[in-house]
DNA sequence: GGATATATGTGCATTATACACGGATATCAC
DNA sequence: GTGATATCCGTGTATAATGCACATATATCC
């Protein structure tokens, strides 16, 4: 239905590869988004609505490592994306709160794997709640079939996202 | 088709409100996905492809200023989510290296309207035709039709989102 | 066992950022 | 018109975040 009246520029074609202004809708829905994402009051709002407080870039490393189970710090820095050195600062700073705890790898002592307390655990789902209503809200309008579509395709531009940057993003 | 196997957990529910332990496959996408566009490789990568050198941070704000037209500190920093101080430091910045200009705004001489210098210019069409590659190869696989789809979904989240963010997100 | 690679942490300089404040302009009430 | 209020922008200042270079410990390969 909509992609009839949708004029994506997909420039890996070879028509418009070599006009130098080109649209791509993709990337600035992504961008906007990106921008909505990142700004620092939704975190400090939902932190209110928690009833905790947390400085804003310790804020995705809780969720994370929440998320992801034992993690170490050069896993959680690639998925972030900031250098391992200052994720070692914030999950040391994490767990001087209590939010985390490490333990040496079973497999590999050299990782020191970090898991969330019952403490970070507690905020984490703290936050999940508040953000869970947000999306709700945001996507009050929305059809079920909507957004498992757009969680399919999304889930599936990650992936694609991540194996492009092993491939040729990093090096 | 893919709805079916799909188990997002769309809470504003009843039946798992209060349930602290909740999925939210939407959001762990996007936030991977942040993750990758966050990440300082990638621009650092078309920033060398493009042969062109500049601040990771002043990046985002230069596409922004070729894509918005011109666009005044206040606007261009709730774009980006930061501040406006932030901004208007880093708007000088672009301005001494040539590529943007700066001017009073017709209807209201407050703002100091942004634009794209052709140095500017030509800068944000190299990094274009660089990410647009990018963007051709991530998305090698899909569909003409499942690109378009999420082309629209996503601008629909965002812009949802941002509806958000002004009725509560921002006070 | 030695060479190489990876995971983590730290010293250090640089940069980015936010907050508070002030000046300039716009808008509104009257 | 005049004053009150709001908005846009820039700067001073302190703080936090970040990356790089380097060191240490462990793993892996041959």
């Amino acid at each position: 239905m909509y992609n009839a009246h949708i004029s994506a520029d997909w420039t890996g074609s070879k028509e418009n590869v070599h006009n130098a202004r080109m649209k791509n809708d993709l990337h600035e829905a992504l961008m906007d988004l990106v921008g909505v994402v990142n700004r620092p009051q939704p975190d400090q709002h939902l932190l209110k609505l928690a009833g905790v407080s947390l400085d804003r870039a310790l804020f995705p490393l809780l969720v994370r490592v929440g998320l992801r189970g034992p993690i170490g710090v050069v896993e959680l820095a690639e998925l972030v994306g900031r250098d391992h050195s200052t994720v070692s600062r914030q999950v040391a700073k994490l767990e001087s709160l209590g939010l985390v705890r490490r333990r040496a790898g079973d497999t590999d002592a050299r990782v020191r794997e970090a898991v969330v307390t019952p403490a970070g655990q507690a905020m984490v789902d703290a936050i999940g709640q508040a953000r869970s209503r947000m999306y709700a809200s945001v996507l009050a309008h929305w059809t079920e079939e909507e957004k498992a579509t757009l969680t399919h395709l999304l889930r599936r531009l990650a992936d694609d996202a991540k194996v492009w940057v092993k491939e040729e993003g990093g090096g």
